[in-house]
DNA sequence: GCTCCTTTCTGGTCATACCAGAGTTTTTCT
DNA sequence: AGAAAAACTCTGGTATGACCAGAAAGGAGC
């Protein structure tokens, strides 16, 4: 059995955490103001750095809107909310995603990854093959690594992919990608092993160093879709 | 002539923007270690919570990595980027975005938009289409709108029209990606005019309304393939 | 030569003080 | 009495200094 260390969490991050709550929950509902910044650390027994910056984080991570001088709304999540938003609700639920959002990243993902594999395969150097087939190797090694560490070189072989197709945007998404991404990934081999998601980069790998598009393109529509509605779903732990 | 406002830099800001400056022009090599914050604060004659929150934000767009209570290293932004870091570059360079970097942008957006527009037409309801409707018709009001105000109401049709697809990833991706889509859109009205932008964006909603999946993604694939390759690149001012 | 403890240095965090703009009230002039 | 201008108050934005805990390095003891 294995524990995760502890990290004792900022006033800041309780702060944040409690108004995302309160807000995910309803309890402060669209368009609410929150009380001036002085009154709320005052009950809250804070600073007011602590609320300042943490009502910051907040507006960043699109739950609030924050107009200078006159106040802090909540706003529509939903409608203005980013990656980070995605991941504050994703820790809000204890790290768990709905299913509905699991769809929505793997077919985020398959729309991605057709670009990502086509791109690849049209300019991707030997050597760029050679370091994402250390990422393959490293995965399918003995001792077989833990599902975390499985996820992350998963990770660590398609933002390579994405590097090496030479388009510089498609890196950063899937950069900003990557904690939902892990996390499905984990799930994925918690529930058919590591070595199912071994095969199935290495499978994609395959048609990569043979340079066809069409098979990898294939390849990757097939394990998605195996995993939004075929035979591997994971929207059960 | 129009003069926009100005705004009166803070000095975390000016700390990010110098070291931005530094580091995007390789006058801080990958892998340098900066100096400890005390240093810096006496150097640059401010306090330590500008330095501090400073090299914060510089993490989270991905130019240094800091370890705490070691210090903070200049780190492979192409490699460790974000959407933020795209933003910083953007910014780095008035606004302008390089030949490669706009060709990027619009490979990425084609892969997205053929998503959008399809999971659009199969779950969009009336009461979408009437909304996004009235975007269009703002787009081609009179007067004429600015490529400014354009360029935003081309977002929030776009924007919307990922909504209206019940992918709830999409939408995510899409705000994280405004500001350089905008920028691109700003530029294509002052290339080609603001009615070139509607009449692209019209005649996409037709599509639309007629649920034709075909000819939507067709147009959408045309008007960006004009736009990286064809008659209406917009790479030069 | 090794281990353990102490010191030093690092970034993380927080409480306080001051600043500037938006909104409101009061004053003043017509 | 009505309108314009001034003053005030409230708000968030920012800068400062101080304290805290963990990492690294150096020295004492075995």
């Amino acid at each position: 059995m294995e524990f995760e260390r502890l990290y004792a969490p900022s006033l800041k991050d309780l702060f944040v955490q409690q108004l995302q709550g309160m807000i995910l929950s309803g309890d402060l509902p669209l368009g609410t103001k929150l009380p001036p910044e002085r009154e709320l650390c005052q009950q809250m027994h804070v600073s007011r750095a602590v609320v300042n910056s943490g009502i910051a984080e907040l507006a960043r991570q699109g739950f609030l809107e924050v107009l200078p001088r006159q106040g802090a709304y909540v706003t529509d999540y939903r409608r203005n909310g980013n990656m980070d938003t995605l991941m504050a609700i994703m820790h809000y639920n204890g790290g768990v995603l709905g299913r509905e959002e699991i769809r929505s990243i793997l077919e985020v993902r398959w729309g991605l990854e057709q670009m990502t594999v086509s791109r690849a395969i049209d300019f991707a150097s030997d050597e760029d093959l050679e370091r994402l087939g250390q990422y393959v190797r490293a995965l399918g090694s003995n001792p077989c690594p833990s599902p975390p560490q499985a996820a992350e070189l998963a990770f660590q072989f398609h933002h390579e992919l994405t590097l090496a197709g030479g388009n510089s945007i498609l890196p950063l998404i899937y950069l900003s990608f990557k904690v939902p991404c892990t996390a499905l990934w984990i799930r994925f081999c918690r529930k058919f092993g590591v070595h199912a998601l071994h095969d199935n980069v290495q499978e994609l790998y395959r048609h990569l160093l043979n340079r066809d598009k069409e098979g990898a393109s294939r390849w990757a529509q097939k394990y998605l879709t195996e995993a939004i509605s075929g035979s591997q779903q994971i929207y059960e732990a």
